[in-house]
DNA sequence: GTCCACATGTAACTGGTTACATGATTGG
DNA sequence: CCAATCATGTAACCAGTTACATGTGGAC
């Protein structure tokens, strides 16, 4: 029960529409919880219907015009009250962890191919961060507020470098390993 | 589409039954591809009526009896090839991270004594990781097959020491941080 | 014989994904 | 007026989750 709550956020951050909040969902928030316009689509509709938000300006009744959104007192306190709330982590969910460990039992044939690209993937997410930081967090100047958006950005940054750093470790086994097995 | 190839790869280690296999799951593979044995049972009668695994021994049709499966020449060609062919990494999706953004918004009130959790949890992940590799990949002697688990086994020890030095971080943060907000 | 653990399953629901539909506005 | 783009939405599907159902075999 995320997506709600991430659109909450995004909403407070600033009143947008719902293809407003879906460019923001590429960046932004969308570095770490994804959504697609049909998504954000069905959870604004709820969100308005719990009394959570509501649609800002003159009636504009259907499809094709825009309708934009803004947080209600409700909202805010729902999302308060989730963020304070205990929630486990989630284990690990990865398919490239599963690929290698069933090529220690089919064999590594074509693997190698696609751990070099995701490593290229990874580090041009990594620079991309890195950029975002110079660009938003210059150092010695955080202010109070900043100091949360800028650990989360930097868990996106330690994140990539592990990746890069672990994907690098992989081929160099890969470059040892026999042929095929 | 991944439990479908976590499932054959755990068959081709070894057959096991439905509950065997929930049981592994919940270590070992389960470390980075958890499932539970709804849908172990699902997706084995999936595999069976596809051809890529049969139960084993004398027929035993019905609840309550135990029914093995084990992967057929079918099953392995797909896993092969499921593990060769490229496939995108998944951008991260981390509830932790959307707290602290909507922290950012509402408020650090609560969130605190959740991080301390999360860092607890995480540490006890990372010895338990640390203790497998302790006992099952001792320095110095890696057979060429065991190299591909232990690189999967490093990742996860590499992961969890990210959250570890993260939430450290955050917490001191927090205690920099003026109350409430 | 009854209870409990083992073992396999069904059903309903939720969140995320993919494909498609529909209306409004604007530039040529 | 036509095409492209902006904007909002519907429908069908799939994987994962939660709750429950059913049968077997052994301990007491």
């Amino acid at each position: 029960m995320s997506l709600p709550h991430a659109i909450l956020t995004a909403l407070l951050e600033r009143p947008s529409s719902g293809l407003e909040l879906t460019r923001r969902f590429d960046k932004s928030i969308g570095y770490f919880w994804s959504a697609t316009h049909q998504q954000i689509y069905r959870e604004l509709g709820r969100l308005e219907a719990e009394g959570y938000i509501r649609a800002l300006p003159a009636e504009q009744p259907a499809r094709g015009q825009k309708k934009s959104y803004e947080v209600l007192p409700a909202g805010r306190a729902e999302l308060a009250r989730w963020t304070a709330a205990s929630q486990d982590p989630k284990p690990i969910r990865d398919v490239m962890l599963l690929r290698l460990r069933a090529a220690a039992v089919v064999g590594t044939d074509g693997l190698q191919a696609d751990l070099r690209r995701h490593l290229e993937l990874h580090q041009r997410q990594l620079a991309e961060y890195e950029e975002i930081q110079r660009r938003d967090f210059p150092p010695g100047k955080d202010a109070p507020e900043d100091r949360l958006r800028h650990l989360v950005l930097r868990a996106g940054i330690d994140l990539e470098t592990f990746w890069t750093q672990w994907l690098t470790h992989a081929l160099q086994e890969f470059g040892e390993l026999p042929e095929g097995s």
